[in-house]
DNA sequence: GCTAAGCTTGAAGTGCTGTTTAAGGTCAAG
DNA sequence: CTTGACCTTAAACAGCACTTCAAGCTTAGC
């Protein structure tokens, strides 16, 4: 049908965005239960209407996480779709998520070293005992609990 | 109990070892179900009964998960518990992380600047559309498919 | 009119890692 | 006798982002 919505451009049909954005319709459908996407239209039919906008919002949603921003994230700062967007939330979402990767960045260059003194000891003298003392230093760089994995480098 | 082992130092229980490195006894059940830390003899009474060289044993695993190394990593780097430790294949494991972390820290770097990209161009004209470019930046730093989860940096 | 593709729903399953918990029983010390 | 540490196996949890399934409707093409 590809009915014309009040803004005056073609509606898409799921898998139609999906074709358009590289996402699955299922992972449209888990964005739009999740609040990300925001409910489509219904055609009479019960099918969704997208809007040509929800190609973009799709759009900054990969993007989003491809910045390693987790969905939940991607929500928060995103706001309600069709929404105005508010910028202060945004600009607080990008800088929370720098932090984010210069913690990670710390933990990984502290491994980094360790890593490095470690093999440079172990080339020295065969000793594996001899660089448990590392741990001290890698838990200087982080914290001092159990090893829990902290957060994932998303990539791509 | 605490009887005497063959190697002539005390024996431990499980839960003094456990008290010994700060893991649970179940986490070190579990690591002996996954062949990390070797069967430990058993008293009359079935209790294990770890040689106090388990204590190293297990400092070594904790390290090896501060410097981000799975479970499955470990294991295969470390080898059977008990046996001589293999030099190059421990080698090889560390070096095999440091290009793990290298490739991470290129993920965030990539990400780390894209964001700070962006967040310059939010200041200047309020156009969230206007960064979906970026994407192509991040594709080139990582690769080509959809925003997969990678890997963990994992801490402490 | 039939079939295949596309759509609907909600619930459950997947994959990965590292534990933790539960349930039911044994053992040793006070 | 009670308590606490230990034993076993199996299952649950937690986090994340989906995917798959089941069951049933719609629609387009032939």
């Amino acid at each position: 049908m590809n009915a014309n919505n009040p803004a005056g451009g073609a509606a898409l049909r799921i898998g139609e965005l999906a074709a358009a954005t590289g996402v699955s319709t299922s992972a449209l459908r888990f964005y739009e239960k999740h609040g990300l996407l925001g409910k489509a239209a219904r055609a009479g039919n019960g099918y969704r209407q997208y809007p040509p906008e929800a190609v973009e919002r799709v759009g900054l949603i990969r993007l989003a996480q491809r910045l390693g921003f987790s969905l939940e994230q991607v929500h928060s700062i995103l706001g309600r779709p069709g929404e105005p967007l508010d910028h202060e939330q945004i600009l607080a979402g990008l800088q929370a998520r720098l932090g984010e990767i210069e913690q990670m960045q710390a933990t990984l260059a502290a491994q980094h070293s360790g890593l490095t003194c470690m093999l440079g000891k172990l080339q020295a003298q065969w000793q594996l005992s001899s660089c448990l003392p590392l741990a001290r230093l890698l838990d200087g760089e982080t914290a001092a609990e159990p090893p829990t994995a902290q957060r994932k480098a998303s990539a791509r």
